[in-house]
DNA sequence: TATGAATGAGTGTTCATTCAT
DNA sequence: TATGAATGAACACTCATTCAT
């Protein structure tokens, strides 16, 4: 599912095709425990993974390194879901099929938010670049439903992806307010 | 700006003056120090405190019993100002007031939700009463708004509370995106 | 049931009851907790006293002296007994309840022995006059038991003080196997 | 001396030689340290076995493997010098020999009581194993010398390791008295 | 190259002891 | 005098990171 699936990389990233393996599954060995918020040590993810401690750090010289990684492949998983439903579905359709997986997605995040603010301080590029990517994935919903006449204009992409976005994150709200939370600013986008 | 300043109280916290000075000095110190982010040991919160280690200790006996505190009277100071603003300024102003104060104040707890989340989980009780504290604080100036007919009544003050609480958790917006959002619900709150 | 009954003692002891009272209360509330075994804290000696810790570091400046006062105490406790069974009991009955009594006695110090290494190391008089004591105990039971014919005469106080007292600290024998032993060690006291 | 001198063994034990060597070392260290008997902290076993605390923890997760592990060798080496005497000296000469280094060795677990009275609770497997090791040593010994004749058969090696062994731990004795309680107990077990 | 053993600074916590009230 | 708040050294234990095999 994830997008460099090309056997060879610009800059040098793994050729032989174990070492590739072994990044991804310590990526996704990394995103589970970051789910699951409790005991992420680096030992824990390089068993999850199911390879030695050393190894992980061949592929990820330091802690943030995997931080920023798996996140992204968060945003990585996120854009292709959404250029995905708008060739897939209905206009309407895709857009609450979207803001509802961005959501349940979003939610798996909650406990990562920390290691994910320091990923941003040492490594800016990182923001902006995942920022775009996840804003041009909310537009590119946005605006095929508001040229389809189904949604409100008077909306930026950046607003909704603000709203929903930092709500998911909030330690505050339950899995279910969030998904009725949504369903409420879905109502207020829709054109009657 | 704290409300218990009687010299005794009911459930035999501190009476020693310099019992409750340090215990003061000590959430307050913690405060900081969470909302600094890193480095929050206990030996740093004592430090900073100016106390020993051991003090801290028979304060808080387990650390997780100082996150607690601290968010305790981190509620207790919004409600406060929400009590105080209602009395104080004209209905439109308050909520205004109000809503931009409780957004840089929930700003300096984005670094802190991991411990909040963990602190809600071991004493349910604590969400709960700060849940309703906080709502209460969040309609008792929506509703003056509302009566006196310069806010809209179809919201309730805990979706109002839901979204800008939320909002000003993530860790993907900005101070200054913050704000521009509160500007804009505030614009949506407003009866013209 | 202490020894130390007079209101004043020639080294300066407690002259006020109260004092005298919170003395004794100590030592009772220590030997509980050495008992026990877990958690010995001068705090936790102190709440089961009821008095303050500072009230326990007036009567015991040091940690060693509270263990100290405690085996001062249950050394003359033995002793008494010694005296009383003689007096009471006819001599073989006199043996075999003090026996008894002084294994049941001594099951209760199995966690106590570091701490009383300790302090004989600190204080060699203590465990000399101690020594002493108990010797003396055992003998007085031995002796009046031997003069009436009722026990071997080949033994000294000081090997059965050696064996059942150093059989009944061990880790390795459970309370009901030190019964059994007590009670071959009877079987081979007895003239028959 | 230790018995587990194979490169590999089944149950999956350090492979790598350093690290076998540094187990090793732990171990002993710990004994050591466990019979001086003050100050035995994890951080000063370490020290002494020349590693880092990192490395004990690799090794011993918690401080009562560390407890465990140097019992078990200890009864580990007791065993084996029964097994040797008994194929190397006469039979009277065994026992004597091996009562004798019984004492010297178990005088050198006094201060260790506590802990092993833990470490018994924890795993009770561990108190039964190492008692039927300990069992069959003393009866090893016991054994042949009773069927050669020269020992008493009125007595179980239960009942000599109960004595000898729990004697060897008191408080109250010091080395030469159990040495020569030890001459003691050999006088009563020679046929004469 | 992959492995996992070694490292040690750092963390939460305890507790004997001192001292202000 | 009795109290209990304050102190800080010490401890068991964790974990990111380095390095030998």
């Amino acid at each position: 599912m994830t997008i460099q699936e090309s056997a060879t990389t610009s800059e040098g990233r793994p050729q032989r095709a174990d070492a590739r393996r072994n990044h991804e599954r310590l990526v996704e060995a990394a995103r589970e425990l970051f789910e699951e918020g409790t005991d992420t040590s680096m030992e824990a993810i390089a068993k999850r993974a199911g390879v030695g401690i050393g190894t992980l750090y061949r592929h990820f010289p330091k802690r943030i390194d995997v931080v920023e990684a798996v996140y992204r492949d968060d945003v990585e998983q996120v854009a292709i879901v959404a250029e995905r439903v708008v060739v897939e579905l209905e206009p309407w359709e895709a857009i609450d099929v979207f803001l509802h997986a961005f959501v349940n997605y979003a939610l798996g995040k909650r406990r990562f938010l920390n290691e994910l603010r320091e990923a941003f301080e040492k490594n800016p590029e990182l923001k902006s670049a995942s920022r775009e990517r996840l804003d041009g994935a909310v537009r590119l919903v946005l605006e095929t439903a508001q040229r389809a006449g189904v949604v409100r204009t008077d909306l930026t992409s950046e607003e909704i992806y603000g709203l929903v976005g930092s709500m998911c994150m909030s330690a505050l709200l339950t899995t279910e307010q969030c998904d009725r939370l949504i369903g409420l600013i879905l109502d207020g986008l829709r054109v009657r």
